[in-house]
DNA sequence: TTGACTCGCTACAGAAAATGTAGCGCAAGG
DNA sequence: CCTTGCGCTACATTTTCTGTAGCGAGTCAA
């Protein structure tokens, strides 16, 4: 059985100041907006990583930054804290892979951008 | 015919500080993670605006800060400005079809949030 | 030709966020 | 014990963003 669910989600609003609406789309480019979580989510693509080393990865990221975004994509369901670090969720899954379509894009459009 | 064309782009190099590498998908994550990027991206899926149209749907974002991100946009040939006000450019216009399919998975992500 | 628009944008002070570094408490292994 | 790696926290400094005021240029109508 679901929660009274009015449309616009609840977990959803706290989490992310700055999204009035609640409409998700929205919550979701507020979140991505933030800096360093695309590249978080980039660097959890294909494997587990512990809080340093994805630190390392991210050129090393100050761990409270680290920490407050990690807070963040766990409040939000889309990583995880377990055996192994941190990774995503099965949702979570989703959206990495979504970034790796960008990564496609992106190539191509470096080449343009060199013509 | 192209420019001596060493792996690492050129252009895009400059334009977005603090991505070493050069390699595209590291600029565009560090593009798209500054701050209403997204979002300006998304305010443009549908149709070309003005600046301050722009700057109304993008919750009156500053224009200090609206106008730097279209800087970085335009220079990296995702958006442009002609007549009509500024929208996207060809490439950018991909770049943009990918930000509905993220609106689509957002969807799926809040309903299960609220369970 | 003068006002009343709208346009894109700049200036700037105050507020908020990120950075960089040091180091803590804990658990496991030797 | 002592070391190692873990996930963090604290905090002063630096960077970035915000909010507001307003400018110069173009258009249009009176």
């Amino acid at each position: 059985m679901k929660k009274e669910n009015n449309k616009t989600t609840n977990k959803i609003q706290k989490a992310v100041p700055g999204s009035q609406t609640g409409r998700p789309i929205m919550v979701l480019l507020d979140l991505l907006g933030q800096r360093w979580t695309l590249r978080i989510i980039w660097e959890l693509r294909e494997e587990r990583l512990t809080f340093r080393q994805l630190q390392d990865r991210c050129d090393k990221v100050s761990p409270t930054l680290l920490n407050n975004r990690l807070k963040n994509l766990r409040d939000m369901d889309i990583v995880d804290h377990e055996e192994g670090g941190y990774g995503f969720t099965q949702l979570g899954e989703e959206l990495g892979s979504q970034l790796i379509n960008l990564s496609v894009w992106s190539e191509r459009w470096a080449k343009a951008l060199d013509d």
